[in-house]
DNA sequence: TAATTTTGCATCGTGAACGATATAAATAAG
DNA sequence: CTTATTTATATCGTTCACGATGCAAAATTA
């Protein structure tokens, strides 16, 4: 057939579309009473790791651009998440920091990440299969990251 | 460590998150040119496999609310790639199909999905891997797709 | 048949994503 | 030292994605 390779059934990127939104989706019971969104959720498990980063690093680390991660902090230190100071060697960068109450959060939050484990292997059965997918996914982003950069 | 799984390395969830974004920024080469978006090819690829849809079909195939899909539509229609008729037997269904220009549309993107097996291949050096995932990524959403339908 | 509930779609508001562009500071080139 | 370029962030406009809500038509129930 002359079109069988635009079947949606074949696509792959369109899985990969869905299942980040319906995983997001999936967060939403244990976000939702935090007060944040699943990618102020990532910002934070950023700045949990470490704290005070510039919005570049932050940004890079999420393989976002900093058009998007500008305005999602300006909504967290809206929130009193986080506040945002001018560098002191390099006063064009924005320095990121944790608040008390950005911080607290970490102990709210650090039974979701099981959580969701647990969902997954009552939602099908088991774990490890999905687990699996983990590297395969690496390379995917790792690659998409290199030739979208060489443009 | 005790905060050991909210480490971002450790999260499933984000990999699909930016492995479809990153997918999705793929199309653009080959999307732009037809002045066309992501998620409007997605209700085409619906739309070229079976013509004269409801809203709620084309929503529920791309597993997509319809006050998603409605705006979608309106953009496409403007763009003369779909009309928008309201249903004979059942007044309160918008059907919607293809206009002359959706329909030849089908053959400029008919290249599209190799392409992208072809960019994957060049990006990782193998394509056996990614579509192994393809059926765990299908029971993840259909089971996502049914634990958020009995909230 | 009349009242109630459900269904299909649309509208509104908010929060991403991202291309394009702007601005100021830092760096490099002249 | 001055000019040009790069870098870090911000702003703006457009398009999703989706919860909440509205509305009219259809289906169900009384």
């Amino acid at each position: 057939m002359e079109y069988e390779q635009l079947k949606l059934d074949n696509q792959l990127c369109f899985r990969l579309y869905t299942a980040a939104r319906l995983t997001i989706g999936a967060y939403h019971p244990y976000l939702d009473p935090l007060g944040i969104t699943y990618p102020q959720y990532l910002v934070l498990l950023v700045l949990w790791e470490q704290d005070k980063q510039p919005v570049n690093d932050i940004a890079h680390k999420l393989f976002l651009e900093t058009n998007t991660v500008t305005p999602l902090l300006q909504r967290m230190e809206k929130a009193g998440l986080v506040k945002r100071a001018k560098g002191k060697e390099d006063t064009r960068q924005r320095i990121v920091s944790l608040t008390k109450k950005g911080i607290e959060m970490r102990e709210q939050a650090k039974h979701i990440p099981d959580c969701l484990s647990d969902e997954i292997i009552q939602i099908t059965g088991e774990e490890e299969e999905f687990v699996r997918m983990i590297p395969t996914l690496d390379k995917l982003i790792e690659g998409l990251k290199r030739t979208t950069n060489n443009k």
